[in-house]
DNA sequence: TCTCAAACTGTAACCGTTTACATTTCCTGT
DNA sequence: ACAGGAAATGTAAACGGTTACAGTTTGAGA
């Protein structure tokens, strides 16, 4: 009998959810022109459209992005690797960046490194494996490893945060050096000399670093230094930033001010000196990074450094989707900062007063 | 010329990166094994899967996942759709879901609602069309037709942040109306009796509403009313909980204290009062919500609730993986909460005092 | 009316895995 | 040594789209 030749077709859809081929067939037409329809509307006459997806409403037709993806070799797919996103501003440029690779036709995922550079070689390597056609990073250093697997599968990304124009990587950023150098500035104007910082570990963060010298350089231009004592490390919480600022009141002789890496370290600080019983900015003047949403309603007040971070992920998901299309795009684009001067700052109380 | 039928195999591919062919060639195995050595190591021996293992590494392998999504019909991704991620609640829930679904080895996609029932639809709509195996949802009202894809996709979903016994959603929560009902009647033990209460709107937030409802409840219990004037709304920026505690005192006589749906609202609260010239707790206690880091911190430290916000997000992700095993879970889970009784909150002034 | 290019639509191979089913290899017990 | 079942491995169809290429329709110009 050749009918025991006849294979059973084998099936393995579980869901019976409308597929392309079932909107083709309601629609009269091929599954290439329900495609076209998705793709390229351009391509396909009015008529033709307008029945596709009158079909494809009434089939609930979702299409099946793997598919989409793996037959296309594009997934339509963004990620972006933060530090944590309990930061506000990382916080920020996730809900930015996913908004804008929305508008783009991107979907975003997000993942976190904890800070540290093996924490975002891994996070990456699950991003690439599940197939994002582009990637936004934070700051400007990244293992080789992650450089090497970005470029070798020809995904794009776009480091953010720090600006440097011989980086032969896309960026989106600006210059931390000289937004800290601007403050230092600001402060040895108002005839502070006795100087602390509290910064983040250098070590996981170009940012902190670069922050840093900034300072350091405008500091040694005026005579003076920033190191040793001068200088307090604290992560990213309250406590260690207290603890931070502690350090710094009791081992820096006449300290009349701090610059901290971020305004979350500055509050802490102030909250510090406060219950120190240090008048802030009567005996102590403090400067935060970032200006939160709370910066300005704190009391005093907070001096901080005002960045565009949600433009600056708006951008990169602009330039990511570029590098995409294979449009031309800005390598290397420079944010302004501006110092935001409000009551935390002032002039040192006279020498010899306290 | 036969050989004019031969047909040039056309060829899609762009990239160069090794697929499981590749490796399963290198390896001198099949494709089938050496899937099977990624999906279920056990039914492969030592000898061969070493030999796989090797081979991957050599070719720098990694899987393609869309192709994985396509052949298995499953992502192994997970989606989260949050209000808004620059509230730090959110955030913590999203790092911790996103920690905990990798451990599961799933990745997760993160969209924003911004609060309203059509952004959320909207975005689990996307979230949908990626192909997601599971979802975690903030409170558990939703729109019907968000239920439905959900269910008719098959696609594992958990409510998370309220509580219901009754409900017939998988869920993770605790019980908002009880948290603030027992925040109310701490109030009324103080002796306070003039108390108002700044809430979200509640037309987006189902736990705005329950918390409100308890509190209510209690002071009902207790022959006095939490209406009209003594309810002020506000979004959660600090300007508009300013507002609306300036509103507060301004238009309740005689106010004692102020309940806040949240801790950034009670914050706000507090700066407002002592711009006003009140002492917190002196004149007016003030209690929050959610208990964030900088909460202990502030002067005085807040009185607040404390709920366990990445573990809720940890439980969800357990939950989500449980439903797409197969495996039983529990259908709804109560987290307990705690009230933090910290400086913010105290007696109230003796009557006539002012 | 006829020609011919442009515009549109159709056919079916292909994307890189998984997995049902078939086949081979390996043990165990007699 | 051998039967027979368990364990390991192989073969190739299927997943649901996209797209190269081919075929068909349309419309302007002669």
């Amino acid at each position: 009998m050749t009918e025991a030749d006849q294979r059973v077709p084998r099936n393995r859809r579980s869901s019976n959810a409308a597929g392309i081929r079932d909107v083709a067939q309601r629609a009269g037409i091929s599954t290439a022109t329900v495609s076209r329809v998705y793709n390229a509307p351009d391509s396909v006459s009015e008529k033709v459209r307008l029945r596709v997806e009158q079909a494809a409403r009434e089939l609930s037709y979702i299409p099946h992005n793997a598919a989409r993806a793996l037959s296309s070799q594009r997934s339509r797919t963004l990620g972006i690797v933060i530090p944590t996103v309990k930061n506000s501003i990382f916080a920020e440029q996730v809900e930015s960046l996913q908004r804008r690779a929305l508008a783009h036709g991107y979907t975003l995922f997000v993942a976190h490194s904890g800070f540290t550079p093996a924490g975002e070689a891994e996070q990456v390597r699950q991003m690439v494996r599940n197939g994002i056609d582009g990637i936004m990073l934070v700051g400007a250093e990244h293992r080789p490893e992650v450089y090497d697997l970005l470029q070798s599968r020809e995904i794009a990304y776009v480091n953010t945060s720090v600006w440097d124009a011989d980086s032969p990587h896309p960026t989106v950023g600006f210059d931390n050096g000289a937004a800290m150098a601007h403050t230092t500035r600001y402060l040895l104007s108002l005839g502070h000399r006795a100087i602390g910082a509290i910064t983040a570990e250098a070590r996981a963060s170009d940012r902190a670093r670069l922050r840093l010298e900034g300072a350091r350089h405008v500091m040694a231009e005026a005579g003076l230094a920033l190191d040793g004592a001068r200088v307090a490390y604290s992560d990213h919480s309250m406590e260690s930033s207290r603890a931070a600022c502690r350090q710094l009141v009791e081992q820096v002789p006449g300290l009349t001010a701090i610059l901290c890496h971020n305004d979350v370290q500055a509050f802490a600080a102030i909250l510090e000196l406060q219950a120190m019983g240090l008048s802030v900015p009567g005996d102590v003047s403090v400067t935060g990074f970032d200006d939160l949403e709370w910066a300005r309603h704190l009391q005093p007040a907070l001096t901080t450094v005002r960045v565009p971070w949600g433009r600056m992920a708006e951008l990169a998901a602009d330039i990511l989707v570029a590098q995409l299309n294979g449009e031309d795009f800005h390598r290397s684009t420079r944010l302004d900062f501006d110092l935001v001067v409000r009551q935390s700052t002032a002039p040192p109380p006279p020498a010899g007063a306290a």
